[in-house]
DNA sequence: CAGCATGATGGGAGCGCTCCCATACGCGGC
DNA sequence: GCCGCGTATGGGAGCGCTCCCATCATGCTG
């Protein structure tokens, strides 16, 4: 197929790309090689010669050809951010918007570009597999993997650098970027007890997602804490498994009313499910947070939108976002480092040293508790 | 600025890759060009020929390199959906990830992959533009352009196909996908004054955007054609200017509040002002839709999880993304019909023709009004 | 049966860049 | 004043692909 040209601009030939390499070395007075030195930063070159092709780069508007780059290169300055479609519905919106737009910031500095990739079903899976395994990206991002996903083990096979947001494990194997889920979610239920809750249920999420199970962990913790401290003891019975979505928390809601009519707090492991909750709760006639306190996970949009607005727990989605492509740039970077003759500006396990994060969470009291 | 080589990444040969073209034309036992038109479904191959290389493409997992393609065909074979970043953060979150939803849908079927670029300030605005100006995407998708936003004629005057969501004014010159949002704002206001509400008032978006214009537009024409029928007339205190934040929303409420105490219904240009607006009519100790009938736009997550639910206007934002695509993709490819020779399948004008287009929006009843 | 159109095929010529080797230059030491 | 070595520089050799033209094989017309 022919270029993607513009009628107007006439001529037919390959679409109309800016000045080449060749025209500003020549611009400058000096060779091609001499040019690419001075582009890439190379520090053999002299002052001269290196303000003379800035000015040449400069004076044509020069922008390097990135498949020319690439295609010498073997790298294709790009990075995949590749999101399994249904958790992109599931997962509050922030979340995605949120990872997205800390990733877009710390790569703007880069000139690694974002590649987008919504994998819906099976057929998109096994597409991007092909895509990856044939390294026509440099590194891969991977947003809420599930335990089962065989990608990010697929891609380790293969070589390709990839970062996950959230582990699949207690020792996920694969370098990640997390959030304290467990500290979360006791400061939210440490919270409640505080405010002298005494039957304080929760609603999970699906215990197969390892957050979920975080969440649930740091409930038991903050339980078995208080019981320490005679507060409330726990209950096996004020935990029932949720899905993440509006729906499950209503129905978990309907269900915890069902087993304890006296219920008086409960920790919702995500927004959406702590607005399903409250549905129900409104329909069984109970005040928020006069009969049954209610705290919620994400700080999403919808904690703040509803009625009384949700107290929640915190995650610095953005950083995460940011946290992921540092490590995944450091990654790559690293990859390169076999050949033992290059400096090495640190110790010898420092990539694997930065290859785990759990970053913060943090407890956002609003109305409902 | 340096490229984002991995420095010191000295050596390492390029990333391991599959296997190229004349690997698959050496194993099918033809030649490199033979190989190539059977990939790219060249017709004058013949059925043996292209049954043995789609058998040496299967059996060697070959995947094409896109950087090469590139360079070679002079495309990029990549379009950019081009986000401002404020909007992305003003614009409810599911307007976003909609938009995102359908393009990845749309694109799926192509071998286009989506690059995605925030722009987050006149710098992030520079670069893209230089970017765009030396063709290293194909065609550009803009989100949310502001009606001063030079990018659009920055890219039509360096021959790069783009597409709009939403207009700049009504007879945007460059292609655009939009919605109705005169007949949306009208419907909502018809409804509302179906409900016997007599003082309808509404908070609009920021009127330097023309999509926030014709809501206002639709909002003045219900309520005239109500007046011919002797419904309530149109009286300019009960409008005022918003800015689609929630702020501005609360805003807005008080200001009509106080200028006409008796308002009983308000169409807010957006969800997110609706919120905001709701939260100043319960301080105020409004009940809605009892005292207060209220509609927004958009049909967001915040809509829905409002108390009560909130009727709006639903966009079809996901068929939204999914045009843009196609009209982006026609326009790649019509302005390579330049040459004569080929066969142009429709009318002469039917590029134009298909360059406009204006979704239908719909009512969603709620139990705000 | 020659002559020619038609369709299939092979492979050269780059696309713009990076890598790397060969070259030219400079400079201190003998 | 000559040698050797380190440093800036030029430019060849591809990277894997598409485009296009020359080459063949084929089947038809006259």
């Amino acid at each position: 197929m022919p270029a993607a040209r513009a009628e107007g601009g006439g001529k037919s030939g390959p679409a109309k790309s800016g000045p080449t390499l060749e025209q500003v070395a020549a611009r400058a007075g000096v060779g091609r090689g001499t040019a690419s030195r001075v582009i890439n930063g190379s520090p053999r070159v002299s002052e001269r010669t290196r303000a003379a092709v800035q000015a040449a780069v400069a004076e044509l508007g020069y922008v390097p050809n990135r498949a020319a780059r690439a295609l010498a290169a073997g790298s294709m300055d790009a990075i995949a951010l590749v999101v399994p479609e249904q958790e992109n519905r599931l997962f509050a919106e922030p979340y995605f918007s949120e990872i997205l737009r800390g990733v877009s910031t710390e790569l703007g500095d880069t000139d690694m570009q974002l590649l987008l990739t919504l994998i819906r079903d099976q057929r998109g899976r096994e597409r991007f597999a092909h895509y990856a395994a044939a390294h026509r990206v440099d590194g891969v991002l991977l947003v809420s993997v599930h335990g089962d996903d065989p990608l990010p083990d697929l891609l380790r096979d293969v070589g390709m650098p990839a970062v996950l947001s959230g582990r699949r494990s207690h020792d996920e194997q694969l370098p990640y970027v997390d959030s304290d889920n467990l500290l979360g979610a006791q400061l939210a239920v440490e919270h409640l007890i505080g405010r002298g809750r005494r039957k304080v249920a929760t609603i999970t999420g699906p215990l197969d997602m390892y957050g979920a199970r975080c969440r649930l962990d740091g409930y038991h913790e903050a339980l078995r804490a208080a019981d320490r401290a005679s507060g409330p003891s726990p209950d096996e019975r004020l935990v029932v498994e949720g899905d993440f979505t509006e729906e499950g928390g209503h129905r978990g809601m309907l269900e915890l009313l069902r087993r304890d009519p006296e219920v008086d707090a409960v920790f919702c492991a995500s927004d959406v499910m702590a607005a399903g909750a409250r549905l129900a709760l409104r329909e069984a006639g109970r005040d928020v947070p006069g009969d049954v306190a209610l705290v919620g996970f994400d700080d999403s949009a919808v904690a703040r939108h509803m009625d009384p607005p949700l107290t929640t727990v915190r995650q610095p989605i953005e950083e995460m976002g940011r946290a992921m492509v540092r490590m995944l740039l450091d990654l790559m970077a690293g990859a390169h480092e076999h050949a033992p003759g290059q400096r090495r500006p640190e110790g010898p396990d420092e990539t694997a040293g930065r290859s785990r994060l759990v970053l913060p969470t943090e407890l956002i009291r609003r109305r409902s508790s």
